[in-house]
DNA sequence: TATTATTTTTAGTTTTGCCTAAATTTTTAG
DNA sequence: CTAAAAATTTAGGCAAAACTAAAAATAATA
């Protein structure tokens, strides 16, 4: 597979997660910042190489081959996302963009070994499940802040969205996967929360509480 | 600098330490497995980009714009080496490919930091010197098997040939960098070598004696 | 249902990096 | 010094992956 084959194969997968009766055309395009005639252009090909199942006009999904190859290419991605945080000390807002170029190395033995070095970890930085050289993923029942009970205490596992204005919010204001979390009142006003986090309180918009995953 | 340009200004460094004055096409072509013509191509935009000096028939140098961008590219492609054996346990005969590729990773934090990581090193797994953020090279004094003094104790300290199926010769003679050794015999009719490894004794061919090189 | 509006596909180009074949320049040898 | 050999460049093309503009299919709405 080439690099740019990879790229809609990932994100063919992301939004079948959303959309599992078929990818549209347009949702690719936008997700790779290209145009709606390149995503048909390349459809054809994934599809010959019967990465993806598609017919004209009707969306796409992807094949049992190919949502193995979606998986490897998000396992390689957190793997070293994991590496970059761990090892060398990035902080979690710096290295979605490296990790971008890295998913593409070929050598599985590379990733295997990656794997084994990081202690065979289950969970990205961001709180995403690592896919296991099998394609396995570990599933837990997380849920948004915003959708929690009153005066229970929850730990705070992953966010929804990962973009580095948000993560840099959360840095700001001390809030990190393993930090406790309990909402003490909604405003229903607004839904704004006035949560206790670790031994502080604050308030925390809906947006925010929209983004951020907890069990 | 797209892969193929940075592959194409890695190749013209390392040919330049060889021949100084000028690179030849062929000599690029041979190197990169691709045709003349695309050699000449590429020369046209690698001299539109001020990456090197090139003037039709006549050969191609570096310029220091170029000559810096090669030292990077070698920087990172020796610091992954390192990774690769010191950290993934990946043995010094499996690594070259690798790092082929992972050499095109973009970004020089990365690079910094993983240097960092791996605590600054000198030399790569093959005794090739690593060039330091600012391209410096540290320069040792290493010479051949094949030219060294009878009785007299060296230690070897790198590879001419990185071949794996050189590499593979020497770890099935336990011959390692750092190991000691000493020229006990030299047979005039063919230049095989009786030499003393650590605590062994053991017959040299002139060509292994001719790409192993100590100090 | 008819007719817009939207989405998707087709057709035809562009750019990058490669190719073959032919032409040109440089080098080597008689 | 000239002719043959070797090296290099030019010319013309191809495939991948993108693009624009136009056509076709599907979805939305009056």
């Amino acid at each position: 597979m080439t690099i740019s084959e990879e790229n809609y194969i990932k994100v063919i997968y992301h939004l079948s997660l959303v959309s599992p009766k078929g990818v549209n055309t347009n949702a690719i395009a936008g997700m790779l910042d290209t145009k709606a005639s390149s995503v048909t252009d390349m459809l054809k090909k994934l599809s010959e190489k019967e990465l993806v199942s598609y017919q004209k006009y009707q969306g796409v999904t992807l094949t049992d081959k190919g949502f193995y190859s979606a998986k490897m290419i998000v396992r390689k991605h957190r793997l070293w996302e994991v590496f970059l945080v761990d090892k060398l000390n990035f902080s979690w807002d710096e290295v979605h963009e490296i990790a971008e170029e890295l998913e593409h190395i070929k050598s599985e033995n590379l990733i295997n070994k990656l794997d084994a070095f990081l202690d065979f970890p289950s969970f990205d930085p961001h709180g995403d499940p690592i896919p296991n050289a099998d394609g396995e993923i570990k599933k837990i029942n997380k849920l948004l802040l915003s959708e929690t009970e009153l005066n229970k205490e929850y730990q705070c596992v992953g966010v929804k969205d990962s973009s580095s204005e948000f993560l840099q919010y959360l840095d700001k204001q001390k809030i990190a996967l393993g930090s406790k979390i309990t909402v003490k009142e909604k405003e229903s006003f607004d839904d704004t929360l006035l949560v206790q986090i670790d031994s502080r309180q604050l308030t925390i918009s809906n947006k925010i509480a929209n983004n951020l995953y907890v069990k």
